[in-house]
DNA sequence: AGCCATCGTTGCATGGTCTGCAAGTTTGCG
DNA sequence: CGCAAACTTGCAGACCATGCAACGATGGCT
């Protein structure tokens, strides 16, 4: 899987310019930086800056839209025999193996969202769009329909809470727990309970 | 409790604001409408509308920062002998009948709401404001700190569940149930499903 | 290696949001 | 009536965000 010279500098300079926005708005504020001071910082023109992320607090935040997108081929390249909540498992795991390997930036993103509430409606807006992405990629994999069965919408927004809950213990174990076990251990604890139920 | 012309005129403008806003917005979408189109309609000047809201969306969604100061001075008002619950209970109300007497508006805002998904954010972090402020006012009527107990923060979360459970089922009874009712019942479910806990 | 189509970067121009400042008006009150 | 406070307005200016067109780098193909 080697990717080529212009998806590897494309990556960088997105991941460059989240991070410059990330540590600009941690030293001086949301309002104290501009479009333009973060451009410079990541050495590319202002222009180029919304080639990248559509607002300043998508580039703070480091949304990608794509993600969503990749989330749903993820889920969609797995294979056909394997159940749909095994599905979403498997790719919640690796996208948590991403996010553990950039442990560093996570305490500052919290402290810079705990410094600007405003970026708090972005992210839920987001969460909403991550839900609603995965609803519909469950839908295509299991063959039925967003609007009329229950099955997509349900497994999907599951699936982001049990994601959440994993994200606010890493956060509030300081980011020692490896956040792939906590993944995991939160799917178990769901899947535990739900047998548990009377029926 | 007579009003002057002043403040009744300010009042005048502010709804205008709103509710041209409002309109507009319905009408085009929030990116159809620009500021300038909303003080046109409301028969002010551009600079004007700054002096009523601090953003477009704002003006959609007719939030008011003052209300939240309105809402701690009014808790702040009940008698110190009511229990801190009921004080709440009492200042809800009040906010509720407030609010009902305007139904007509209300389908507008969550057709809106609905059609465009950005103000949701800014609805958002608007409850928190509404939230955080409200515990500082109990903090401040019981003598107790925001910040290390547990009690300001509590009582004020769960009075704004109360208050969006109330609100929730005004919208699905479409409006035609009375929303002082409805919280007034929500206290009540609330306080019975409490009593039932094993303690 | 060389050519070309594609993709990414950049500058320029533009429309819109929001703020500070310094007038001008209106309102409230003695 | 006449003053002080409050509200409105216009203007200038910073910043955000988008469309367009020119330019340069990349990757595939021969």
């Amino acid at each position: 899987m080697t990717t080529g010279l212009r998806e590897r500098k494309k990556a960088a300079t997105r991941s460059a310019l989240h991070e410059a926005a990330l540590r600009l708005v941690a030293e001086r504020g949301l309002d104290g930086v501009s479009v333009d001071d973060i451009a410079a910082r990541a050495d590319v023109s202002p222009r180029t800056f919304f080639n990248y992320f559509a607002t300043k607090d998508d580039a703070v935040l480091g949304l990608d839209p794509a993600e969503l997108r990749r989330t749903a081929q993820a889920l969609a390249g797995r294979p056909a025999d394997e159940s749909t909540v095994a599905a979403l498992r498997a790719v919640q795991r690796e996208q948590a193996e991403e996010m553990a390997r950039e442990t560093e930036l996570w305490p500052l993103r919290l402290q810079v969202i705990e410094a600007n509430p405003d970026l708090v409606g972005r992210l839920v807006t987001h969460f909403g769009e991550a839900d609603r992405a995965l609803a519909t990629a469950v839908a295509e994999r299991t063959g039925t329909d967003v609007d009329t069965d229950t099955l997509p919408t349900l497994l999907a927004l599951t699936s982001g809470a049990v994601m959440r809950t994993a994200l606010h213990r890493w956060l509030t174990s300081g980011f020692t727990d490896s956040l792939p076990r906590l993944v995991d251990e939160a799917w178990d604890v769901l899947a535990r309970g739900l047998a548990a139920l009377p029926h």
